[in-house]
DNA sequence: TCTGGGGTCCTCTACCCT
DNA sequence: TCTGAGGGTAGAGGACCC
């Protein structure tokens, strides 16, 4: 299976049994850290964090030097520096690190068509047909990875096994730089003396319920009667877990991806009270969510809401539409609806705008008329519009209706729709 | 100390309908 | 006509993941 080298992580020897280890689980090492010292050479071998370095941010990445005075992913950036005072901190950059993961997708696709991404940074890969090409399981992801470095200069780590449960663990373990590959035979060695917390769904909350119960490892859940799963954690996830528990995954490697919902959410640098600085800043959310629909060809029938407020609670509204749609104005008059139901108690930190239930445009009245072009020339109308007149002069909906009668779109200020 | 943004999934409750 | 059980669904909130 593996052994450690020393640094904690557990990598596989040359020649590690890989019988029906034919799942990859591919995962880039502190990515955005590294894309940021890849363009710039100055900041290698240096702590580095990625965040904004103003405002309410968090740690979105820290490189491997950080992380040793403790920086962790999700940290506030400002207790991140606490810890590591010598830490550079560089803005995200998003479109770097899409052009560099469209890169390392490409030589995943190279080895087999059966990939899944499950993040910019991560993907499990299916090889099990590619044998009679590329090899066994660890010959390719021994190829893989030298090649990810070759072409990319980045590292990743790879866990080889036979179920994507297991190859996720299994690249855990072996980060920074390293590869486990864990044969099918050794499935249950491998997991029974791994912490309930490594398996996948067991957060902070669920960890502690089943430690509370006396449930630390991945042994302990096998010997546990299902019932007290079941109680402790509910039955979806008692399920679950006593079937991860026993190295059981029945899921395959899809390469389509379904979304739900697509949302947008912004937290204020300063929390604030007055509704209408609130309401337009659900507006400006709602158009970015519209802007998605429209672009994806999809249409929502459901518009949910998220507030926080200053000590942090936080609620949700949602409603369902009576119409599904992709037009920003609707989506935007939903969002306010729920918000003016709201009691607002006390200054907001974040707001946010969500759209669920999505399907592909087809059915309704706004369907008819998806065609991107279009919808981009009707978009730059409106913002020009806006930029002429002030945005609460126009409505989208109102250009839209202009526009799809024939009319030439609009000189002068629209009355808002009713 | 002070908690982002984008998501998915699950549980619980309320309500409606049969 | 009333009542309770049970199923389906919507909505709210929480946990989790990257």
């Amino acid at each position: 299976m593996g052994r450690t080298d020393g640094t904690g992580r557990l990598v596989s020897p040359d020649g590690a049994d890989d019988t029906g280890a034919g799942i990859l689980h591919v995962d880039m090492d502190a990515f955005y850290a590294s894309v940021a010292q890849l363009d710039d050479p100055s900041l290698r071998g240096k702590p580095i964090i990625v965040g904004a370095p103003e405002g309410r941010s968090v740690v979105s990445s820290a490189s491997y030097e950080a992380r040793r005075f403790g920086v962790r992913s999700a940290m506030p950036v400002g207790q991140a520096l606490r810890l590591c005072p010598s830490a550079i901190v560089v803005a995200p950059e998003f479109g770097r690190f899409l052009e560099e993961s469209a890169k390392v997708m490409a030589l995943f696709r190279d080895v087999t068509p059966l990939v899944e991404p499950l993040s910019i940074d991560e993907a499990f890969l299916d090889v099990r047909g590619a044998g009679r090409l590329w090899g066994s399981p660890g010959r390719i992801a021994r190829d893989l990875r030298r090649r990810v470095r070759d072409e990319t200069g980045l590292t990743c780590s790879i866990g080889a096994a036979a179920t994507k449960h297991v190859a996720k663990m299994a690249s855990t373990i072996s980060k920074p730089d390293g590869l486990l590959i864990v044969a099918a035979s050794d499935t249950e060695a491998f997991l029974a003396p791994r912490p309930v917390r490594a398996l996948w769904g067991i957060g902070p909350k669920a960890a502690e319920s089943l430690e509370a119960r006396g449930i630390r490892t991945v042994a302990d859940v096998r010997e546990t009667p299902r019932p007290v799963l079941d109680r402790a954690l509910g039955p979806a996830m008692g399920d679950r877990i006593w079937h991860l528990a026993r190295g059981i995954d029945e899921r395959e490697v899809h390469t389509q991806r379904v979304e739900k919902s697509v949302g947008h959410e912004e937290t204020f640098h300063t929390d604030i009270a007055a509704p209408e600085i609130l309401r337009a800043e659900l507006r400006r959310l709602a158009d970015r969510v519209g802007a998605r629909l429209r672009a994806h060809g999809w249409e929502a029938s459901t518009v949910a809401i998220k507030v926080r407020f200053a000590d942090f609670a936080t609620i949700t509204r949602s409603q369902t539409l009576a119409e599904p749609t992709a037009v920003s104005q609707r989506v935007g008059d939903a969002a306010l609806d729920l918000f003016d139901a709201l009691d607002l108690r006390m200054p907001v930190r974040l707001v946010g705008v969500r759209a669920e239930n999505l399907r592909p445009a087809g059915s309704s009245v706004t369907a008819l008329w998806d065609d991107d072009a279009e919808w981009r020339q009707v978009d730059s109308a409106v913002d020009g519009a806006a930029a002429r007149f002030g945005a609460g002069a126009v409505t989208r909906a109102a250009l839209i209706g202009r526009s799809r009668a024939g009319g030439a779109l609009p000189s002068k200020p629209l009355p808002p729709r009713d």
